[in-house]
DNA sequence: GATTGGATAAGTGGATACAAAAATACTTTT
DNA sequence: AAAAGTATTTTTGTATCCACTTATCCAATC
């Protein structure tokens, strides 16, 4: 199963996990390019093994969507066309808006106040113009689907977000700083706050789905 | 890439493929109880190859959550709690629902008529007792999401079918037929009539989440 | 009789070996 | 010089092998 908000910090158990987490890592990092080949020995070679791990790495990468394998002619990095970006946020709003319908009932106060801290913590990234803000934004959207207590959904979730942090990534270099987030992530907050479940779904769908279309300037005229 | 609705008669073109298909095939008809330990070595004499394409066709479906992998103590089938059933209902009422509601405008008289046929050869598997009623019904939505246009949506949904699948079958084997599918089911048509993409999503939803406590009362106590 | 300890068997993870397929480089032909 | 064919190299898919982990069985002990 592909890591996503669960940051496992824990050593890989098996070499299989080492090189899925590896490969994963710099496919998230935009180290590797959309289209790219990745040739097994090389990252054997890479982090010291033989290339079998690598390949069924490759498999659970594929399973994730982030590359793409075919018969005899190797694993090649996926990317996503815009139409696949569009598809990817659409899927979002949806999961992201049930988990947030479930969660809220479960929020307390606490909670909340850690919501806000971890705003205040991605702004601070933000401004900053470290890299870093999104991870943690994944850390602020992470924490309020946790509360859901829906493994798989969580799971799935976490398998867009890697799927389309690449993007992200090239999008907040663009952009200094996403100057609607900030309010937006607070009326999420806020929307939290109501207790109003099905209105809070509603308003992390519209953030979601209002996203995609900054995302997709900047994604460049893609492969496929 | 796990197969699903798209039935692809086409010959494996690698042993993990036919490895994936042949164990994944097992699950879907619940030859294989949850719980149950999956020997690489007894797989792989069983459909003629050595263990290691077995192992990597495990790896896929794990992804998929039909079985768990952990490391040194092999492959067992998942199976689904009580919990992790409705868990997966949930999550097909909002992507099920999402591709109905981008699935209207593209529908046309012609597929509405179409359903109305694989409706009725649904209705009548289902009387014959035939366990094929589960393939009909799943043909049914298949078709309607196809129209969707989106293939990682597609694809999840289906995903999200197979695991089902095996509890699905034994719902159908114990009561005899679902009195309510065929009403259920022509109202979804009727929905998509209407042109109304709002209403039709939202009618998808409530018809998968009304069936999920219908099944649970047939999933066995289950593992985990 | 249940529990513990340890020998033995079974199974897993990974490396290596090898055949088949694909990609590449190199001719040859026109 | 471009095209087509051929030889060579690279890479992939799969089988086999070995070291190490886990499971099973059986006896000794409480």
């Amino acid at each position: 199963m592909s890591a996503g908000f669960s940051s496992q910090p824990n050593a890989a158990a098996t070499a299989e996990e080492e090189a899925y987490r590896h490969i994963q890592q710099a496919l998230r990092l935009g180290r590797y390019k959309a289209g790219e080949r990745l040739i097994p020995e090389d990252i054997a070679a890479e982090i010291g093994m033989s290339r079998m791990p690598v390949r069924e790495a490759f498999r659970r990468l594929a399973s994730d969507g982030l590359v793409v394998l075919r018969p005899n002619r190797g694993c090649i990095v996926a990317g996503l066309t815009l139409d696949e970006l569009y598809e990817a946020f659409e899927m979002r709003s949806v999961l992201e808006g049930l988990a947030v319908r479930l969660a809220v009932p479960r929020i307390d106060e606490d909670m909340l106040d850690e919501l806000e801290r971890l705003l205040a913590r991605m702004e601070r990234a933000g401004q900053s113009g470290s890299s870093d803000w999104v991870v943690r934004h994944q850390e602020f959207h992470g924490r309020i689907y946790a509360l859901s207590g829906r493994p798989k959904l969580i799971h799935q979730i976490s398998a867009l977000h890697v799927v389309i942090e690449p993007y992200m990534r090239i999008w907040f270099d663009y952009v200094d700083k996403p100057l609607s987030a900030r309010e937006e992530h607070a009326a999420l907050i806020a929307a939290l706050r109501s207790g109003d479940a099905r209105h809070a779904e509603q308003v992390m769908q519209e953030h979601i789905l209002g996203t995609a279309p900054l995302l997709a300037d900047f994604a460049t005229p893609s492969r496929r």
